[in-house]
DNA sequence: ACCTGAACACCGTTCAAGT
DNA sequence: ACCTGAACACCGTTCAAGT
């Protein structure tokens, strides 16, 4: 609690902090779309001139990069909340399971947090969340049996697989609204009134192509890595 | 020919059409990165005012989309030139060998056009390259024996994976170089000076993490994809 | 130490006017 | 029919000035 009479009159409770920043830039980009993300349009949230900011962070993609990692931070916290070492820390997981449990925890992120997602999937942090989501997975992996240069190939191609599925899920999810539109129709056009001639396969299966949803391509991802991971790993350690 | 008589004083020689607009546009994005594809830019380059173009595109969008047909075309073309229908228009080929060529047409924009790539990845063009992409891979699936639900999401699986992980790729590869490097040495930091305590599998393969490639990431999405395919196949149809 | 405000060099897009 | 140019409502960022 601050004394109202002390505090500066210009920003009467609005101290800006980085965490405060974060806050509700995050809040400002998920309620309006991530064009909606301007230096201006925060300020005016918050009060400030919008170049107070710099202050705080060297330009805006710092302040796109920080946003970013409090998102990670929300997947490593998703992770903690449902990980039954809770119950047995003794016990070690089977390595499908975690990779099940980071697979759901950033699509979680995907469905809660789609603006920050599309932002920042493509982008690397180097922030605590991110290096501790990376040894998870590469935790999990080491044990199996495999030269280094496979488990890092496997790895990348898990998380990456994950994030880029992710992010085109959430950048579609975060268009204007009449471009969504306009992506749906081309689909629907696609899919529709083709020359049968021409696109007999297409036409086949145009009643099962609309009603593929992302999850459930996220979902086969999942399975599809897993699968190939176990095949590459010695008979003698698959279980 | 024009006779520099009778052409236009103001537009010598410049006239405007659909076609050379996108193939200007393509250039600069290329050339420049997809930030400097701006109206006003592609105006400078074409010696117009940067609002002409609102004659020929409805916005800045549909001259994107158009760019992006324009990708997906000599995708198309590429797998035009190199199949072997070409030698032996009867022999029907395998459908691994369908993906494959599929998948590498598209790795081949990601290298030579990644700029329009990043752009254009995550939307929908509903023109005619795209609608032939879609049929020839459905028309590899559809003779496995599989349900259709089971065949689109397997389509789907295929190309919005390669989708996302070339255009995650060719983002990274199109952001402004100060950018990429301090992505870069974000990672740098990550597996380099990390307290061995607490984070020893990603210690343990520090060496290996640096060494990956985003083209041995793909080219392992395009194997499990395939595997995962095949172990979906009624076994009498397999080859 | 922290924020303001003017300024600079940009954006996409509309619309009346020119040829 | 096609392009121009002024105008509107924006951007990110720098820097001198204020408190």
């Amino acid at each position: 609690m601050q004394d109202p009479a002390t505090a500066p009159a210009t920003t009467p409770g609005t101290a800006l902090s980085a965490h405060h920043i974060v806050t509700t830039a995050l809040d400002l980009a998920e309620r309006e779309g991530p064009a909606a993300l301007t230096m201006r349009r925060l300020g005016r949230e918050m009060g400030v001139d919008a170049t107070a900011f710099y202050r705080h962070f060297r330009d805006k993609d710092e302040l796109v990069l920080a946003i970013g990692d409090r998102m990670i931070g929300q997947v490593l916290a998703d992770l903690r909340a449902d990980s039954p070492a809770n119950a047995d820390p003794a016990a070690s997981e089977d390595w499908r399971d975690v990779l099940r449990r980071i697979a759901a925890a950033l699509l979680g992120q995907v469905h809660v947090r789609p603006a920050v997602f599309s932002m920042v999937f493509a982008r690397t942090t180097g922030g605590p969340s991110e290096r501790q989501v990376v040894e998870m997975i590469l935790a999990a992996l080491a044990p199996l049996g495999l030269p280094p240069e496979r488990v890092v190939l496997l790895y990348r191609l898990f998380i990456d697989t994950l994030l880029s599925l992710g992010g085109m899920s959430a950048t579609v999810r975060t268009l204007p609204p009449e471009i969504i539109e306009k992506d749906a129709s081309a689909w629907s056009r696609v899919y529709a009134g083709m020359p049968h001639a021409d696109f007999p396969a297409t036409r086949e299966h145009a009643t099962a192509l609309v009603a593929v949803t992302d999850d459930s391509i996220y979902d086969a991802a999942v399975d599809s890595l897993i699968f190939f991971i176990e095949s590459q790993v010695p008979t003698d350690r698959r279980s």
